[in-house]
DNA sequence: CCTATATCAGCTCTACTGATATTT
DNA sequence: CAAATATCAGTACAGCTGATATAG
């Protein structure tokens, strides 16, 4: 695409938007910094986990399902569960499921305490990439290796109070 | 969908990254509670900003392309320039301002100082959606409300370095 | 001739709504 | 009966590749 720009795209905007909107206040400033340069983060991110997995036959989504599994005792839970630790729609977890299943990452098996429920249980070859994938995601700390202990530590305290915020969990 | 959880999620999952990855090191455990933070931030904030801007007939994508116009002396930039400043592909630049022209926030102009371009122009409407939806976006701080301001400047000095390594821009 | 601009077709992916069958 | 589980059809969106027409 474009070579790196001259100038911070978001301090640029920033400015900008004090100018427009002179009255808004500081709080609103640093506001629309704090979330473009999280939208701007996720998109870098995801980006290069993406890239990472790829040649695994995986995509983030995917991997975090798989993970989930392969951190359960039984290597198996139920879809509505995964949905609820992932924080996706169930409408989501049909589909990725369905993908992991057709790479043969994962089967359904139904669920023998509940008769309306489905478990997802990992294969033996999703337990393989899986572990081959984290080893090349640790590579890299999932694209996190140019920052500080400090910052790393930071990142997770202050989005733990928007996760809060957001209703994720209680405190 | 599901209520809140009793536990933090990603709290969860880095106690089980530690527990199965023992050898990995703390930054990797630091690291994989700040990507999975700042993924969920993402999404959270991005439902919230999209459902502020559904009523004006605004994705936040789009929101940031008309604000870009607004912010232009002319109202006006090459389409080139919006991917630019935005960081997106150009077939995505080609879509959002396919959208927005349908909505009649934006017009398309050739490019008088050069024959291969073409610009978006915002129109009045265009400029009247844009100021109505900053009045209700500057109204819950863009979603980051329950931040404190020594927060969301750390937000975007952590992000930034993030964004650097990237090669968004130059320092 | 090579590069830049923009578009188009076609594909993938995630996520949502609304409806449905099944079971608790 | 109402609620929960999972699926399905259909839609919207962003993002990508590869090809193409036009112009610098």
């Amino acid at each position: 695409m474009s070579g790196p720009l001259a100038f911070d795209p978001i301090q640029r905007a920033s400015e900008s938007w004090a100018k427009h909107y002179p009255d808004a206040g500081e709080e609103v400033y640093r506001s629309m910094r704090a979330v473009t340069s999280i939208m701007r983060a996720q998109q870098v991110l995801l980006a290069g986990l993406d890239a990472v997995l790829k040649p695994f036959g995986l995509t983030f989504s995917r991997y975090e399902a798989l993970i989930l599994l392969t951190f359960s005792s039984a290597g198996s839970l139920p879809l509505s569960k995964v949905g609820e630790r992932l924080q996706v729609h169930a409408t989501s977890v049909t589909n990725v499921v369905d993908r992991l299943e057709a790479s043969g990452f994962v089967k359904r098996v139904p669920n023998p305490s509940d008769g309306r429920g489905t478990l997802a249980v990992i294969t033996d070859s999703g337990r393989e990439v899986a572990d081959a994938a984290t080893q090349e995601l640790h590579k890299t700390q999932f694209g996190l290796q140019d920052l500080q202990a400090p910052d790393l530590e930071a990142l997770f305290r202050i989005l733990r109070e928007l996760r809060i915020g957001a209703g994720d969990f209680v405190r």
